[in-house]
DNA sequence: GTAGGGTTAG
């Protein structure tokens, strides 16, 4: 404080002539916590002609001078003996409102440094890393409040919680709204409205807003107009068409009146199901209840009537939406269109399509994408091609959906120029691909036969989280086996059998029909070891022969037993070939004393060559006794057994 | 001047 005093200030600043009220007076009200705007009667007294108009007091005008000025911080110093929590809190909203997201946080920042934050500051700034799509920092900021009373302070909480749904978090709005109720939030309507706005776009939301619309029952709070316009936007968007029937009653029959918003929603639940009974009587009951009809409700209207394959009454609809000045983005024609392609009257979608250019009506992409899409699914690939081509030389600008749709047609037309020029500009665009865009380029190589390409990309489509099309993966994998890539392949695998979802069963012995014959014999053992009972006897013993004559001699015993578990009772001459590879490595004799023993336990025996084998060899082991009471023994229980076998 | 919601197209 005696820094930002002694600082060389300009005089024009404070030097100014004298306020009114002098800055003592100013001084003690804001002591008192009084307006002093308020306090001075200059309203009282009769302005004269001759009077100077009434200065700003110095609070306002030092919030209006850190409002202009190019360093809020720097302004704030200067003035912090004279402005007040409060006066900080319009400054910090002004900077919210004019969008300048780094000068609000610097604001933020300086008021927490000086201890001027109150429950109003919280909530703005929360409120405005909403908007600034942060709530990484809002979380952050919230969590290190240490005062009980702010951290479940309802506007407070409402607005963290705004500002996580706003950015779609809705889990981790649910999980901190649990947490608030255990550190004693007392949750009011606005806190409920703002949780169920939540659950429109959630999977499960309609479940969930049912526990919420429960909850705000039982704590004796009353439905208002906000909570159930919030609760028809769910019906609709979860197809729960009768329920928003009965909340739109509901809400009628308590004295709220609905608004457009309300019928719209309305409208749009009767839209799912194509219900166009009910949409005109809605439209009866809107234009009796004194609204007027705007542009959304005709257009979902429009929507109702196309899905319902209603065509004549929905473009005598359009041609009324046309002569209202309501025509006058794509959004209309795309409903339409894309009713049409859908009872595949592909060629009236055409015509419409090219009557909407005709007419001037610009397209960011949409009636495009629609059509596009719609040309490639019926089979008319050049076609597809040029619209996509017409859309590019018409258009910089593209978003996912478009360059997903427009990647598609370049890649069924083997348009490998066209291909990059469009990676190209997702690059460009700051554009993530999504699982289609991946999707798409991996059918695209695959078809190519650029199977490297494919592999790449699916190594990418993995590290970036999605889930593989296990199908297309697996004739991938297929394909680099047969290319020359099982090491590839058991990549492919290996992203496929640990991705979430559990793969099909034929995929353990596709693999390791690749695998065995190209020698990768450990990497077989791996998936012979986890999947022995999805594997045909034919290929566990070629695994097993050709492990046996050239896979790792310390794993041999490992393979025997992992080929066993799968219920098959091994033949001799994997047997046989494992004794001739411990022959050969008589450093390995208590691992061949082990192959006896366990084949022993297990009712096995070596055949005849084998056996004679191992005598004429025992000495090579220095176990020549050892040897010969283990054969014998295993003879015996074999006798045992086989005879058992027999009966 | 602390916090809330909702409508149409690929």
């Amino acid at each position: 404080m005696e820094a930002a005093a002694s600082l060389p200030l300009p005089a024009s600043r404070f030097l100014s002539p004298p306020p009114h009220p002098t800055p003592a007076a100013a001084a003690c009200c804001s002591r008192r916590n009084i307006s002093c705007a308020r306090a001075a009667p200059r309203a009282l007294e009769a302005p004269q002609a001759s009077r100077p108009p009434p200065r700003p007091s110095p609070r306002r005008s030092a919030v209006a001078e850190v409002k202009a000025a190019p360093d809020p911080v720097a302004a704030l110093t200067r003035f912090e003996d004279v402005l007040q929590t409060q006066d900080c809190n319009i400054i910090l909203r002004h900077y919210g409102e004019t969008r300048r997201w780094d000068e609000l946080s610097k604001v933020f920042g300086w008021m927490q440094e000086h201890d001027m934050l109150n429950i109003a500051s919280y909530s703005s700034y929360f409120k405005f890393l909403g908007l600034s799509r942060n709530p990484a920092r809002a979380l952050q900021v919230y969590g290190a409040i240490r005062e009980n009373p702010t951290r479940i302070h309802v506007s407070v909480c409402n607005s963290v919680l705004g500002c996580l749904v706003k950015n779609g978090r809705f889990d981790s709005s649910f999980k901190l709204y649990d947490e608030m109720i255990r550190e004693g939030l007392s949750p009011d309507l606005f806190t409920y409205s703002t949780l169920l706005s939540g659950c429109m776009k959630l999977k499960q939301g309609y479940t969930k807003a049912l526990e919420l619309v429960n909850e705000l029952n039982s704590r004796g709070f009353q439905m208002d107009s906000v909570i159930y316009g919030t609760l028809l936007a769910i019906c609709a968007s979860h197809n729960c068409c009768e329920k928003a029937e009965e909340y739109f009653q509901k809400m009628k029959d308590e004295g709220h009146k609905p608004n457009l918003f309300h019928y719209s929603s309305l409208l749009n639940a009767y839209s799912e199901n194509a219900n166009y009974e009910k949409a005109d009587l809605l439209m009866k009951d809107l234009r009796s209840s004194g609204l007027t009809p705007n542009k959304v409700i005709l257009t979902t209207l429009l929507k109702v009537y196309s899905k319902g394959g209603l065509f004549e009454k929905a473009r005598e609809l359009l041609t009324e939406l046309e002569a209202s000045g309501f025509a006058q983005d794509e959004m209309p024609y795309c409903i339409l269109i894309d009713g049409l392609v859908k009872e595949r009257k592909i060629w009236e979608a055409m015509i419409l399509f090219n009557d909407m250019k005709e007419k001037g009506v610009k397209s960011d992409g949409y009636a495009f994408s629609i059509m596009i899409s719609a040309l490639h699914r019926g089979g008319y690939r050049e076609e597809s091609k040029q619209l996509a081509k017409e859309f590019e030389a018409k258009n910089a600008t593209y978003d996912l959906v478009m360059l997903n749709t427009s990647l598609r047609a370049y890649c069924s037309t083997n348009d490998m120029e066209s291909v990059m020029i469009m990676l190209r500009k997702m690059d460009e665009s700051n554009i993530s691909p999504d699982a289609i865009t991946f999707n798409t380029l991996i059918r695209y190589f695959c078809m190519a036969k650029v199977y490297h390409l494919a592999y790449k990309t699916i190594q990418d489509m993995h590290t970036k989280g999605h889930q593989l099309n296990e199908e297309l993966c697996s004739e991938i994998m297929m394909q680099l086996g047969e290319a020359g890539f099982p090491s590839e392949a058991f990549s492919v695998y290996n992203m496929l059998r640990y991705g979430k979802r559990t793969v099909c069963k034929s995929l353990h012995e596709k693999v390791l029909c690749i695998l065995v014959p190209a020698g990768l014999l450990k990497d077989a053992y791996v998936v012979v070891k986890d999947n022995s009972e999805f594997i045909s006897r034919r290929s566990l013993g070629n695994f097993a022969r050709s492990f046996m004559a050239s896979g790792n001699i310390n794993l041999i015993n490992d393979v025997m037993k992992a080929v066993h578990r799968s219920g098959w009772r091994i033949s001799q001459d994997i047997f046989g070939k494992a004794i001739q590879r411990y022959i050969q490595k008589p450093d390995k004799k208590q691992l061949l004393l082990c192959l006896l023993d366990w084949m022993t336990g297990q009712g096995y025996s070596v055949d005849s060559s084998s056996r004679n084998l191992l005598l004429r060899n025992a000495q090579l082991f220095g176990q020549k006794q050892l040897i010969a009471e283990i054969l014998s023994k295993q003879q015996g229980a074999s006798r045992i057994t086989s005879q058992r076998h027999q009966k």
